[in-house]
DNA sequence: CTGATGTACTTGAACTCTCAAGTTCATTAC
DNA sequence: GTAATGAACTTGAGAGTTCAAGTACATCAG
């Protein structure tokens, strides 16, 4: 791998360009907009929603914590912090791990299963609205095909996350 | 529009929950392997970078503030903190707008034009390794129709960004 | 020209994220 | 066993973001 910029750099062309710009807006509005809809509703920001909503998916409403980082995909780091803040609200509580001292599994509250019931039905709708809606079924085929190709080349595998190294 | 989740909520079926589950990790993933790809090289955050090229590509490399955000898809007062903080770098100055008085420009100054000649190639590099690389040109076309439909639906129009409330 | 309203931008505080330690327990090699 | 290494998670401080004011100028109605 060339990955070494002392080369020519391989400049965008301009269909690419546009590409890049169109996706920077894009990804840009439609986060800022769904963190906006679930701080008002849900008094959170989206990503904390979406540790909750991996929680509840969960076997027994419950995960360890390095994994719920590893779904997630963000560090070991955030996620304590994430889940201290959830912890106050009352949405999540930490256990220790039976089977090894070190590790602690978050769990999903009553409360938080309710928040989350109460919240989901708007929650969709905005994803909905913001994006599918918007797409053709083709458009949605494709875009599941262009993310799972990115998130692929991004993930742990030739991998320099901030947990593997 | 109805708008009011009272009504029966649209779940996401399956395949749409793959799209919306393999969309989040893709851009999470991309955004953090960025911010860190340009904290290292560059010393400063994604979007920070995002607006010193806009700045570059600008007529006499100055915008004015709000046209700067409106651009960048951020607010007025996220761009606020960040033009202070780059001021600090000395990439950027601001200047008094002739015209209005309330007005100010964000200018990109000589060293900060000098940093982005030098630090570009290696970003257009992580951007190309990480995405299009991974994409055919058919994809790239389709990712491009997609961030325009989604942008677009999230844009001024039938809006509620915050500066135009 | 005066008051009301709107626009352009800034500010401070509360919150979140990152990065570099630090702590505690597990594992592996002597 | 014990020392070295590694894994799981936390912590604190600094940087960045958001939200709700706040200031200053512009514009519009009368």
């Amino acid at each position: 791998m060339t990955s070494n910029s002392a080369d020519r750099p391989r400049w965008l062309s301009d269909g690419e360009q546009r590409t890049w710009q169109a996706y920077l807006q894009a990804t840009m509005l439609l986060e800022d907009h769904l963190d906006r809809q679930l701080q008002r509703d849900a008094g959170m920001p989206h990503i904390y929603y979406a540790l909750l909503v991996q929680l509840s998916q969960a076997p027994r409403r419950r995960l360890r914590m390095t994994v719920l980082a590893q779904n997630a995909k963000i560090t070991r780091s955030r996620l304590s912090h994430a889940v201290a803040a959830l912890e106050k609200k009352g949405w999540v509580r930490r256990e220790d791990c039976p089977s090894d001292k070190r590790g602690q599994n978050a769990v999903l509250t009553d409360a938080g299963y309710e928040m989350l019931r109460q919240t989901a039905p708007g929650h969709v709708e905005a994803v909905r609205s913001a994006l599918f809606d918007r797409l053709t079924p083709e458009q949605v085929a494709q875009l599941g095909e262009i993310c799972a190709a990115v998130a692929e080349g991004l993930q742990p595998e030739g991998a320099d996350l901030p947990w593997l190294r």
